[in-house]
DNA sequence: TTGAAAGCGCTAACAG
DNA sequence: CTGTTAGCGCTTTCAA
């Protein structure tokens, strides 16, 4: 191992100081011109490479965010992680990652882990069952930047990039009253959670709206994965309570019930029953009919969510003015969704309908 | 602000010295458990936070692993990186992620940048033409870990974990061959690549086997995207180049393609054209005929590799002993490789041959 | 079992 | 424009 060279050596090597090399070292306009020519140009020739872990402690800033998210891997995640590092690269700083699994507890870990690593800034989609940022608390207390994105709950010191929910599910539900459901149900997931109590409340908005009856057994609650979305329809058919629209609030769980229905039943998706989803999963517009989903725009919203918390890091004085931003969704409209008797089936297009921007 | 507490902090209240402090906090033997008890039960107590920042310089050590892949999003890579993130929180370091987007240049900055951050080692997917890791150096010569996965190159002094690319497209042309295709294409991308060599290497390998002409033009490179690959079928058929079958180098080439013959020809997949694919990408297993492909256990190589990078940050001595991890594949057999002709179709099943392990 | 002292490699007043 | 000095907060000899 060679030993490593210092900006000592680089100033021992050069007959000047080691803080004129630093501020050669970080192009200050406070050196030589001539000096700092040859402090870069024996950098180089020594392979001199800067130790930021010296840098950092001794500047108390660290140029790394942290991304907080419960799966890595899910299409929706790793894609809003992309716009994350795309926006942290622009701006020189490093992304350190971890993924929660939806547990708590392991929440509570890594976030405090990264605290003590110095993190500059903090990118959050919380577990489903947090319901407070206690555990937040110590970034908050340090005027630490901390954005919660996609899931979220209400903490009036935290700022918040998050999808319409609401708008989104009651337009996917109001379009499917408009392709001539009667009799809708909602699928969804843990019911503690900020954004699926939203999505729910759009359906139930949407029902309202068209004159339908609302009721709590419209809503079935599941663990949101598609094994469990197939034991679900499996029941619903057993216990012959068939809906003609599922309003499901992910993709897999829709393209589960899709594919179950299409191999182990003579039902058909959409004029037996039609179902729509959340997140445009790649799948979604590759199975046949295409399904009809909520385009959560999930790179755009990594990439702003970056964004904002990147610009209250270099300006702390907008600290304390927390802010929501709402991103608009877009409905995507394919087959799965357009009962044929209506006559209205657009063939294999998807058609694209922007959502307007709500606050709140 | 609230000034942070540091363990001279502590040490004043508790009229002990520092360093006291740091052994109690680091749970050494060399410190009485009594006053051990004293400092953990005052740091909680006053909520102190470790600094990593001072830690990590002191015993330059910063428990962090760097991870470098060309696309953060692609399903393969967000995959491995689960499985590294899973491994690497299990022996509780630290990940932190950057994206190449395939650029070479990006990629040397990247790498560079996570040196001066003294990461304890690096997990890396170069770029397509990367062809040698002169960036990767500054590693080698201080004696840091590297692991390149997936990707690779020949390197003396780095290890590898990857897929036995060249068995697994040798396997899935025999398979197809086997199913009567007599006219076979290969479409892949950037034949600088090794993996892209390999692959060919094994398609070239099943037809001189079968006794079956193996030529140049029967390999088309085109970039690996559904965009490049709609534009190569429509440009193959214009031209009446019509085979009977391809094997792709990814998923999503051929998923594309199946889409545009099922919406734009009366070709059928697999009759008139049969297809095959590599990454199991979860669209694949939803499109009607599944598409037969290459699972490439993304999850576990991620997490074999963190885990033989980890191995090698913790026991220098085999720093040494490079090694190359060739993972097995698998060929998932699903409905776009069985000619029904042959009255072999299986209906909507995956059927998951094991392939077996190879060196080299 | 504890303390004193030194220093990881860098930056940032402050002087000159 | 450059040097001096003093740490950032921690760990780690060495000595007691």
């Amino acid at each position: 191992m060679k030993k490593k060279v210092t900006i000592h050596d680089l100033a021992r090597m050069l007959n000047i100081d080691s803080s004129t090399v630093s501020r050669a070292l970080n192009d200050s306009p406070r050196v030589g011109i001539e000096t700092k020519k040859r402090v870069l140009d024996l950098a180089k020739e020594v392979g001199y490479q800067r130790n930021l872990l010296a840098s950092n402690l001794r500047t108390s800033k660290s140029m790394t965010i942290g991304v907080v998210v419960p799966f890595i891997s899910r299409h929706f995640f790793s894609e809003a992680i992309d716009g994350i590092e795309q926006a942290a690269y622009e701006k020189n700083y490093r992304v350190i990652i971890a993924q929660t699994n939806d547990d708590f507890e392991k929440e509570r870990k890594i976030i405090n882990g990264m605290y003590m690593n110095r993190i500059d800034g903090l990118l959050l989609s919380p577990t489903l069952n947090t319901q407070s940022g206690t555990h937040l608390d110590v970034f908050i207390d340090n005027e630490i930047p901390v954005v919660l994105f996609d899931r979220y709950y209400d903490n009036a010191r935290i700022n918040i990039v998050r999808l319409e929910d609401r708008y989104a599910a009651y337009s996917a539900t109001r379009h499917l009253i408009e392709n001539g459901c009667l009799d809708l149900v909602h699928l969804t997931g843990n019911l503690d959670a900020a954004i699926y109590q939203q999505r729910l409340q759009g359906f139930k908005d949407a029902l309202i709206e068209a004159g339908m009856e609302f009721s709590k057994d419209r809503v079935y609650t599941i663990p949101l994965l598609p094994e469990h979305a197939v034991a679900w329809i499996e029941k619903i058919l057993k216990e012959n309570k068939i809906p003609d629209g599922i309003v499901c609030v992910n993709d897999v769980t829709a393209l589960g019930i899709m594919k179950y229905l299409d191999e182990n039943t003579s039902l058909k998706v959409p004029d037996d029953i039609a179902i729509t989803g959340f997140s445009n999963e790649p799948a979604s517009s590759i199975i046949k009919p295409g399904l009809t989903t909520v385009d959560q725009h999930s790179f755009e919203m990594g990439r702003m969510a970056a964004r904002m918390l990147l610009n209250s890091i270099e300006n702390k004085e907008d600290f304390l003015s927390r802010q929501t931003v709402v991103v608009k969704s877009s409905l995507l409209v394919r087959g799965s969704s357009i009962k044929s008797e209506l006559g209205l089936h657009k063939g294999g297009k998807t058609i694209r309908q922007e959502q307007g921007t709500i606050k709140g």
